[in-house]
DNA sequence: GTGCAACCTCAAGGTAACTTGAGATCAAGC
DNA sequence: GCTTGATCTCAAGTTACCTTGAGGTTGCAC
């Protein structure tokens, strides 16, 4: 480990676009580690720029910090994550996308069906159902009739 | 205006599933009106159920309250929305579903050229270029790379 | 006419994901 | 060796969307 691969943390912000507190937020989570200099600064490796990009890309598909942790666990800190390791998560990401397409898609449907009849009815609109409420996330309502 | 058409808060929070405070929240926040008794207790319509469902449903394809807020204010305040009302909102609504669908799959489809290659790079890898991010909404990073 | 659930207001708390600011220290060029 | 920009910590602020709590009032049934 040559020092001279060892960034600071504007050098990180620049090479990434994040804003030096929001990295600083992520170490705080645990979503990313530095060395320190004797002086107490930060210093990263080359590697978490990838970590932080993947962090970039996680956040674009919907998961939040917690989740994104969870995936970034199983890499390997303080060296570049191999092919496998990063088909592993980008396999388990493509889940994701394929289970809001499907919510999407069945939601779609159930509101063209609505369109169609134009009840808006809690009785008989199929968009009041329960049966596509999982993944709803978000800090929604709780429930949407029990 | 029967009297006993108009539903006290709990009533309506008992209906459509929405906590008595979320209910509060939404008036104050403009999304619903409500009349007041002579002891300052609200009093509902019937038609508020309506407006309160539209609301969830809104909210589980992704918009916030504001948004909501916009396209409710398209509604008649007072009287049950006619069928040309639903379905012109219903229409809009189905085009936002159409767009965060189209970019999920455009996402699903870099990913798994990433996957192919599983380069994770910040100088190749599709999934940093910059023609996905609109719609990306969210409290995300503000930018993804410059 | 009284008891008690349901209602009221207003302030503060909670989460996610950060940013901003204050006050202090570090590192590096001249 | 000094100045200046980068960095540090820690606390508080921000936005969206609500919930919780305190302290007080209303309305309906008996």
């Amino acid at each position: 480990m040559d020092k001279n691969d060892l960034l600071p943390i504007g050098e990180l912000a620049r090479r990434t676009g994040i804003a030096v507190s929001a990295i600083r937020f992520y170490e705080d989570k645990g979503l990313i580690a530095a060395y320190r200099t004797m002086g107490n600064q930060r210093r990263f490796l080359r590697s978490d720029i990838r970590r932080l990009s993947f962090i970039l890309i996680a956040q674009r598909l919907g998961l939040g910090l917690a989740e994104i942790e969870a995936e970034l666990s199983t890499l390997p800190q303080g060296r570049t994550p191999s092919l496998a390791d990063w088909q592993k998560i980008s396999r388990s990401m493509r889940g994701q996308i394929d289970k809001k397409i499907a919510l999407l898609t069945l939601t779609r449907r159930k509101l063209d069906e609505c369109i169609g009849c134009g009840c808006l009815s809690l009785q008989r609109c199929q968009l009041y159902n329960r049966d596509d409420r999982a993944g709803n996330g978000g800090t929604g309502p709780r429930f949407v009739l029990d």
